[in-house]
DNA sequence: TTATTTCAGGACAATAGTTGTCCAAATCTA
DNA sequence: TAGATTTGGACAACTATTGTCCTGAAATAA
């Protein structure tokens, strides 16, 4: 579904379906257009205050813009090492590992 | 293997069996004692021109400290989210696909 | 115990990275 | 052509990271 698409191509693609200016979009996020322009083409990142307004704006789910998102994030930041795979598999270990970890102390530092 | 275990956790061990103050690995790395204990501890993050020096002075796989490295920073990154592994699964294939795009361009650009 | 060494942790300036903002040129559209 | 949109650069403001130093606590040795 949302794999291969970058953040900033997915939200362009619906920008452009509903035939908005980028000045439109950017006023509804009160960000300036050209950082508009620069986010749709990964030029700049987008952040999470951002999700609900282009979910809204967009009829699209913010939990999964804010997938594509962060994927892209980690990809972005795996895409030069060597085993990438093998990083993400740890990643995902401990993940695991730290929120039951946090689970079973009570803590709930995030 | 690597699991379960943070970045600092590790060389901290590491260095302990081999009985050696911070100070001394501190200088080997060319960082402050301080600085060196606060990577152990998880308070600030190692470099990655520290893994070739690490490895050497404690007889370990570069590669395998790099990916303990790495996968602490993309768990720590994902540690917050609600859906994690999910944007592991799709942060992979954005890697898969990207390192196939860049093949097929021949460009190289890391 | 006292002296010495190691370690934790804070402070702070220097550096690096990010973001907001504006502007001008290029591109597109009517 | 005229007007709107988009791109791209510049740059200051802000935020985050890093290097460095210092002090006191804790551990170790004498």
């Amino acid at each position: 579904m949302t794999t291969k698409e970058s953040f900033g191509e997915h939200i362009r693609v619906l920008r452009e379906n509903q035939k908005l200016p980028l000045r439109k979009v950017a006023a509804a996020l009160d960000i300036d257009p050209s950082t508009l322009s620069k986010i749709e083409r990964g030029e700049r990142s987008a952040n999470k205050e951002m999700l609900p307004l282009l979910a809204d704006l967009f009829n699209e789910s913010e939990v999964d813009l804010g997938l594509i998102l962060m994927s892209d994030k980690v990809a972005y930041d795996l895409m030069q090492e060597e085993n990438p795979d093998q990083i993400l598999k740890v990643a995902e270990e401990k993940i695991k590992y730290l929120k039951n970890k946090n689970l079973q102390q009570g803590s709930l530092d995030l």
